[in-house]
Order: C-alpha cells, then structure tokens, then sequence
DNA sequence: CTGAAAGCGCTTACAG
DNA sequence: CTGAAAGCGCTTACAG
C-alpha cells in the first residue's frame, strides 16, 4: 500500500494524496475529504524512509548516553530522563533512536550518529567532559543539545541545572546547622556534574571561612559500592557531617556507617543530590537536591526541536531550577562543636 | 557525499561503490582496494534512509515500553532491559528506536510501527494482558517478540523467566522455614508477570497443605507505595511472613513495619522478587529471586534477529533461568508456631 | 568483474 | 486546484 494505490483509490494523483498528507492548503475541499476517508479506511501510513530521503528530514531525533559510566545507568535518573525526551518527541510527533555507546563501538557509533541520514538531531546525556562524541558533534553540522553543559565550548547548546550553586547552598545548609567538619564524598571527577558539585562544596566552606581538609574528601565515583568506599577513608577524619555528591553514594556511605556503628543524624548528618525515589523513604530521611529530571528531558528535546527549525539561532543554555529539599538526616545541632 | 561522488573519486561506477560497501565477493581486489581507500578517507557512510528504501530493510528494531504502569519505569528493570537489548543490537549493527508507548497516543504508536517502514521488527516489553499493542502486532505481520510470555496465544515469541516457578519455589521456601501464615502482596492482576507470580505462590501452599487464606492476600501494584498499603491491609491478620512479588514492593512493605513497630526478621519474615540493586544493602538483606534481566534482554533481541533472517521458523519460547537468594530477612524459625 | 538502468515510495517545483 | 516529471541515494537484476 503505497501513494499510487491511495491515489487510484480515490481517483486523483499521487501528488495531490501526498499534498492531503501534508496538509498543503492548495487542496479543494471536496477532494481533501475523499482523500482523506480512503486513506483512513485503509489505516494508510506514508513510507518513512522515503518520506526522509524526499525531504531530508526524518522527524527522529537520536538519545546518546555514553555508557562509559554504566553502572549508574541503574539509577532512576535515566528512566526519568529517557521518559521526558520522549514525551516531548511524543507531543511533536519526533521518534526517538537510542544508541547507549559502549566505548568499544564509539568510533561506529560516531559515524552512525553523524552520517545515517536517519536522524535529524542529537541529544547526548551524562557527559563526559571531553568525550569524543562531544568533539565529533561539534566538528560536524549535525544539530545536537547536551544535557550538562559544556566545560569549555560556549557555542554548545546545553540544558543543565546549576549543580555549583545547588552544591554551595546545600553544604551552607550543613553549616548554618552548626558543622564545621564537613566531608564529601565527590562523584566521577571526570564528569561536568561531579566537577561543579565539588565546586559548591568547595565555594560554601570558602564562604564560611572554613578552611579545606583534603582528609574530608573522597570520590565515590557516583556509585553506591564507591560512597561506601569514600566514607570509609573519610571515616577516620571525624567528619561531623558528609555531603554525598549523589543519593546513590550516600546509600553507600550510610552502610559503611552502619557498619562502623554510627547512626544518622545522631552521630553523624548525611547529605545527598539528586532526591531519588528511595531517599524519602531510608530509615532516617534525607536531606539532598531535587532536580527536575524529566523536565530537564523534556527541555533538552524542545531544545533541539526549535534548533532544528531555526537553525540560525544563537546556542541555548537552559539551567532548570533545582530545590533544597531538608529532611531528617541533617537536623540542628544543639550544642556548637568546634 | 554519496556512492555517485565516491564512484568519480575511485573512477568506478556507482554499482561498484554499492558491492565493495556490501561486501559482494563480485569486485576485484585491486578494485575493492581502491574504493575501499577513497571511503575510509572520506569518511563516508551510505544514507540509511535510501538504502532501507531500496532493500526494505532497515537495520533497526523497535523496543516498545507501555507505560500504562509508568511508576514503575524508575526501576532498575528497565534500564538493565534496554541495556542488555542495546548491547544484541551494537554487536550486530543493529539501531533501536525506542517507544515509551503513553495511553493517550497508543493509536498513533500502533500506527506508527506497524507501517513506519524504518523498523524491521519489534520487541515489546512489560506486556498487560491483552495489550492493544500487542493485539495489533498478533493481527499485523510486524516480527515482534515479547518480553513476558502472552497469556493465550502459543503463536507469539517470547522470552522470560519462569515467574511462576521460581515464586512457588521461594514460597517453599518460607514454609520449609517453618512459616504457616504466610501473606502476599501480589503485582498487578492484568500483568503476566504480577499473574503468574501469585500462581507461584498458591501452588506452594497448595502443595504444602495450606489452605489459602484471602485475607493475607493484598494487590501492591508493583510500586512502593502500593506494597505500603497492602502491608497495612494485611498486617491486622497477623502474618508470620509475606512474599512480595517484587523488591519495590517489599520495600513499601518494610516501611509500612517499621511505622507498625515491627522488625525483620524478628517479628516478621519478608521475600521479595527481582533482586534489585538495593536489595541486598537494607537492614536485613531480602531474600528474593534474581532474574537475568540484562541477559533477557539480548536474548529477545537475539530472538527478534533471528525471526527477521528465518521467518519461517516456529514460535520461539524462552525461558530465562532463575535464582533463589536467601539473605537474612527469612531466617528459620526456631520454635514452630501454628 | 563491471556498468547502465530500473526501481524503492515519497516530495515538490513547474506548467497549466 | 491538479498532474506529469524529476529527484532524493541507494540496490540489484540484466547484459556484457
């Protein structure tokens, strides 16, 4: 079933179907309505792949997430993420194409992404700064938005949210509860987000006057297994209160808490990012950084659709608003500790 | 960049350009040599959308997600689903596009892939019974493969694990542990998988020589919250364990304990199913089954590859293995009660 | 072993 | 308002 069948069907030329399909204007009436009513009898759907090759334009935009960090995929944030993207493709009805680029395909993966003719943009989530498909986008004129900004590069089109100054106000929130001994536990350092997030925590202490320890320290690399690592080598240090750079890691730190026979918030406060699912709900509730995941998703594939019909515009950063969200686990301290 | 200037550049025709980039044995080697060459240095990559139009093959498989269940997509389920799916397909050039199927558009969505023309296939995951989508692919001659066995149609491929099975074995389980009074909080009803979990669990007793007691029956709905509420539903009915169809659930069941006071596996025993992530990190490890979610992921891709090279073939069945994990939270039970 | 030509199913100036 | 024709970039019998 094609646009000559339609066509004989309803007795007209395979141009004028295509013109109904696309809602040219210079269609009669009369003629759109028979048109119209064969192709929904015979539930007609125009050919993509040659709907693409006429046009040039594919109506499918492609999902990176380089997984190069795979074992965060686990988290609840890709689902969220992957959920607001297409919502937004759903809703301006865009496919979407998913490539999670294991890093032994990367240099495939590059070319299918810049060349397939497939897909008329990208959006590439959890960055890696400096990765490759990164450099590879901006090299190319492929139309692309980051979700996470760029390091460097301020022609990037990115949508992110402020992980620095979310950070900063959290770890204000650790010391206005009266802590001065305040650890973190970092994430992958090699990440925009657990760069900027180290940064606020470094920007607070800075503010209030409280000198660096670099034994309060500790990257946990965005996974559980490596916060329950890092608190255990911040342990020793006598840490008052820890900000886990992400709920995942101080899920990681509360075990090695546990096991060290520390309660939270008695003996310790605990503080994470990201406001997953669970944090509500862990024995003693956590105070953390809600950010607007699937918002942030849906943004990033509006970005890209008003890229792609105005191509001239200058490049969008879009920071989506984040919230402190305070809960049981870093309560005030009642007498002021030195 | 196409095959014609590839074709001036190495002085051949454009058939010749098509063969060397197919790999047809018809070239000479001096030949495909020196077209190879001018590719490789150009960086050129056939467009997918002529050539899907030319063979009728597109190289790429949909992966379909109903989200009428959506809470649960925040799951580690899914995304170690598309993972294990996206790594089958990298490893043999295949793309997925990807549809998180919302309600309100399922009439589109089925459109879509039925007559796209840019996908050869499907796979469709987390299947309700009597799916529409499902139904439309039964009635359409799309190759699909279902992860979760259909209901009624012995017709359909699909992979799974065996959820009946492996519930009615840990069922055993807790009886063996000396438990009579043993309550479930079943996943939702119109699911295949929340369906055959709670068979599991009535073969056990049956088996066992329990007679079923409805009021230790409550539906969780597969998310958090609704195994809070049914725990509450069941608790006044004083259970010596529960078997919650999922680790969400058991999760919310863990909750609705605590308020009441109650301890695992002290007062209470709890079982869940998935073995997710967390599963084995909250206070008294849960028992539960582990399902090879990554593993059933490539397999139904593998499955769908396979379908797309041999159409002819039977109806694929596979059922994925499964593990009984027994952790703390279903010890023995030293003196029996009644 | 290689090239000229037809065809895949659309869109879109162009002419009327 | 409508149709005939060219073109998008490939593949693949067919002929040599």
């Amino acid at each position: 079933m094609n646009l000559e069948d339609i066509a004989k069907l309803s007795g007209v030329s395979r141009s004028t179907v295509s013109r109904v399909i696309n809602d040219d204007p210079n269609v009669r009436e009369s003629t759109r309505q028979r048109v119209q009513d064969v192709i929904s009898r015979m539930d007609f759907q125009p050919n993509l792949a040659a709907r693409t090759l006429a046009t040039g334009q594919a109506k499918v935009i492609g999902l990176v997430i380089p997984m190069g960090v795979s074992t965060m995929f686990t988290d609840p944030y890709f689902p969220m993420l992957i959920k607001g993207i297409s919502a937004a493709c759903n809703a301006q009805d865009y496919s979407v194409m998913l490539w999670l680029a294991e890093p032994e395909y990367e240099r495939r993966t590059i070319n299918q992404i810049l060349h397939n003719g497939m897909i008329d943009g990208v959006v590439v989530a959890s960055v890696l700064m400096d990765d490759p498909i990164v450099e590879a986008l901006i090299h190319s004129n492929m139309p692309f938005v980051l979700i996470g900004r760029h390091p460097t590069n301020s022609q990037v089109n990115y949508v992110d949210v402020d992980n620095r100054t979310s950070s900063r106000q959290l770890v204000e929130h650790l010391i206005n509860m009266g802590h001065r001994r305040i650890g973190t536990i970092t994430g992958a350092q090699n990440m925009i987000a657990g760069s900027d997030r180290l940064l606020g925590y470094m920007d607070a202490l800075t503010q209030g006057g409280i000198p660096l320890d670099l034994e309060l320290i500790a990257s946990g690399n965005f996974t559980e297994e490596g916060g329950y690592a890092a608190m255990k080598r911040i342990l020793p240090h006598r840490p008052q209160a820890i900000f886990a750079a992400s709920d995942t890691m101080a899920l990681g730190a509360l075990r090695a808490l546990e096991e060290a026979g520390l309660r939270v918030p008695t003996d310790i406060a605990l503080a994470g990012f990201d406001d997953m699912p669970f944090s509500a709900h862990l024995r003693s509730p956590l105070t953390t950084v809600r950010q607007p995941v699937l918002e942030t998703g849906m943004r990033a594939a509006e970005a890209l659709f008003d890229l792609l019909e105005n191509p001239a515009q200058g490049p969008t950063h879009l920071l989506m608003p984040t919230e402190l969200v305070v809960r049981e686990s870093t309560p005030p301290q009642l007498q002021p500790t030195s």
